[in-house]
RNA sequence: GCCCAUAUGGCUCAGGGGUAGAGCACUUCCUUGGUAAGGAAGAGGUCGUGAGUUCAAGUCUCACUAUGGGCUCCA
């Protein structure tokens, strides 16, 4: 055997370890490396030797699961003492010493019959136990650490040295909120020490372009304790961004053939039991009370789009109807989910919601998925596209529901554009493809969405009349491109670092005048630009010129521009390039040329 | 909501049972400078809130509030 050899890659894919694979395997060899199968196995048998540890330094700890995941490995367990941040060094050494003891990891197959009887006094094993449908199970044995495993696992400890201990957690017993809260500690591993350095360092550096650090750093947005919980604050810098994303959106919804309406934020609860909200989503709602009646905020659109669209007749002729509204919606989001200004409970929805007839949803659900790339790709996002199906909690008939989802998935398929399912993840009024974008540190948040629906229209009886004088029901999409502005921003900024694209930008220049008196000419540059649109400052404060160029390159802002002497007998400016620190002159017209130009990319 | 952790001037953070510290930012003055920190002086905090232990609490304990990491990933 191989000194690198640590498993096999069968026909079927699956991983044998060596101690499955008897002598003569003659399946593909895994090698001690970094591949995907490779770390597989390592991270595994490094969960173990983590439990073997914890094992070792809590005596009464006992053991449920622990997999392989994504992002390195975890283990679930339960254990009377707390364990906090600073036990994973503890936890950590430990595991160090135990590889000095070169075990080899051992396997052997008992009937389930027998480990039930062995495991008899652990719970948290027979819990396991009986998700195992299989009559043979098999254990894994390290010294004197014995776990109910079905492998793989490398040969030896010594394969495991290139470790770290993430975070610790907890985590509901299988994943139910009702049950036990079991103790989770996160950890990846890796072949060699230069990997696991080079992933500790990335997400050292994904951290920096955490929203909420750059956010704070460049006073775009704030919370307030006293105010409470996920509700954001916009600042003037993050407010002119904000407004810069609605005015190009507007436009694009314009284009688009969407037409701007606007309905109340409170509406009488009466209306939110006619749409389902009420025993559906109520736990989400806040409810309040106004003369004796119960009324609820909010937390979607559609039900005041409704009201509008059956304001007056409508014939065959105007659907594909399109509403839109940049809707302020308030959700009760469980307090510990709340996170920066991905998930907050007040937000803003770029929000449509298209009236047509059955047989226009698959040409309508084709042009909001070319909107959303569109938005997607100015912005330069890699996205991921998931239809979601009927949930346990919904309403409408099945029949509907089936309709309904293959009418996405054909939108979809016709296209050649690539999508996962969602089993059960849909709204509960309707399927759903959802749009989803990572954050910084490899985080999926759903933002677009596109959402067909056949039973609000029928709670709310909206109908038109159809070309032969009778009265049919239209079909509901909902969806969002940004999802809300709060979350697409977040993530965002993120995805520059904060530094914006012109168009953008909350502050697009920043004049520096080289002594008070080209303040003026600066002065009257910003007043030119405002004329076009586009946001600038001068920093004319009474500090060295130095400075105040180190001040101005640290805003992240596109453009930094020096004038002095020079430039205000000339006509022109001298515009500093960040990265590089050179610098080029242009004339004053060539300036708005460039800077016009610019918001035009913004154009979608 | 649940588990673990955190909470010190606007920001970033140090300190730690005996009457609050730094850097940046801010204010005033000097300096008017051609490309990443000129100089001086000054103001600003009942150490998240409320209880408790103690002769004494930012420091220890508890509760609350807020923030952070998690809570599908099935031996």
């Amino acid at each position: 055997m191989s000194e690198n050899l640590i498993g096999y890659l069968d026909d079927q894919g699956n991983i044998i370890d060596t101690q499955s694979a008897g002598e003569n395997c003659h399946a593909a060899p895994i090698a001690f490396d970094n591949s995907e199968k490779s770390l597989e196995i390592i991270r595994h048998s490094t969960a173990h030797l983590m439990a073997q540890a914890i094992k070792a330094l809590y005596p009464d700890a006992q053991f449920f699961v622990g997999p392989v995941v994504d992002e390195g490995f975890y283990y679930d367990f339960r254990v009377n003492e707390k364990i906090g941040e600073e036990d994973l060094k503890t936890i950590e050494k430990k595991m160090k010493e135990l590889i000095k003891k070169k075990y080899k990891i051992e396997k052997y197959e008992i009937s389930k019959e027998e480990a039930l009887k062995k495991f008899a006094h652990d719970d948290l094993k027979l819990a396991v136990l009986s998700r195992i449908p299989d009559e043979t199970v098999s254990i894994y044995k390290q010294g004197e650490f014995e776990d109910l495993c079905r492998g793989p696992h490398v040969p030896a400890l010594r394969f495991l040295h290139n470790f770290k201990l993430t975070r610790v957690a907890g985590a509901y017993l299988g994943g139910d909120e009702h049950a036990e809260m079991l103790t989770r500690i996160y950890g990846i591993a890796f072949a060699d020490k230069e990997s696991l350095k080079a992933y500790l360092k990335m997400m050292e550096e994904a951290k920096k372009r955490d929203h909420r650090k750059i956010g704070t750093e460049m006073e775009l947005f704030m919370f307030n304790e006293e105010s409470g919980a996920g509700l954001p604050f916009w600042m003037p810098k993050g407010a002119k961004l904000r407004y810069k994303l609605e005015q190009i959106l507007h436009k694009a919804h314009l284009t688009r053939g969407y037409e701007p309406v606007r309905g109340p934020e409170i509406l009488k609860a009466d209306m939110w039991r006619t749409s389902g909200h009420y025993a559906c989503y109520g736990e989400n709602m806040y409810l309040t009370e106004i003369d004796g009646q119960e009324y609820g905020i909010k937390p979607m659109n559609c039900i005041g789009h409704i009201q509008i669209f059956k304001q007056t007749q409508k014939s065959y002729r105007d659907l594909p109807l399109r509403y839109y509204e940049y809707g302020v919606v308030h959700r009760h989001e469980k307090s510990g989910v709340l996170h920066g200004l991905l998930r907050v409970r007040e937000f803003t929805q770029d929000d449509a919601h298209i009236f047509c007839a059955p047989e226009q949803i698959a040409s309508e659900v084709l042009e909001v998925v070319e909107f959303v790339d569109a938005v997607m790709k100015l912005f330069g996002f890699d996205y991921t596209m998931e239809i979601s199906t009927k949930p346990d909690k919904a309403i409408g008939d099945d029949a509907v529901w089936e309709t309904a989802t293959q009418g996405l998935k054909d939108a979809l398929k016709g296209n050649d554009l690539p999508y996962t399912i969602d089993e059960g993840g849909g709204a509960f009024y309707g399927p759903k493809i959802d749009i989803k974008i990572t954050d910084a540190i490899g985080r999926k948040w759903q933002c677009g969405t596109i959402q067909v629906d056949f039973n609000l229209p029928e709670r709310f009886e909206v109908e038109y009349v159809a070309e032969d004088n009778s009265r049919k029901q239209p079909v509901m999409i909902h969806r969002a491109i940004l999802g809300s502005f709060e979350r697409f921003i977040g993530i965002l900024t993120e995805h520059y670092a904060g530094e914006f694209p012109f168009f953008i930008a909350p502050i697009q220049v920043i004049f520096v005048p080289i002594s008070e008196n080209h303040a003026g000419y600066a002065q009257a540059l910003k007043k030119k630009l405002l004329a076009e649109g586009i946001d600038s400052e001068v920093y004319d404060r009474n500090d060295s010129l130095n400075k105040r160029i180190r001040t101005a390159e640290k805003q992240r802002v596109p453009y930094v521009v020096i004038v002095g002497e020079e430039e205000v007998e000339n006509h022109t400016v001298a515009i500093r390039n960040r990265r590089t620190r050179e610098q080029y002159n242009l004339t004053q017209d060539e300036f708005m040329v460039e800077l016009t130009k610019q918001l035009q990319e913004g154009k979608i």
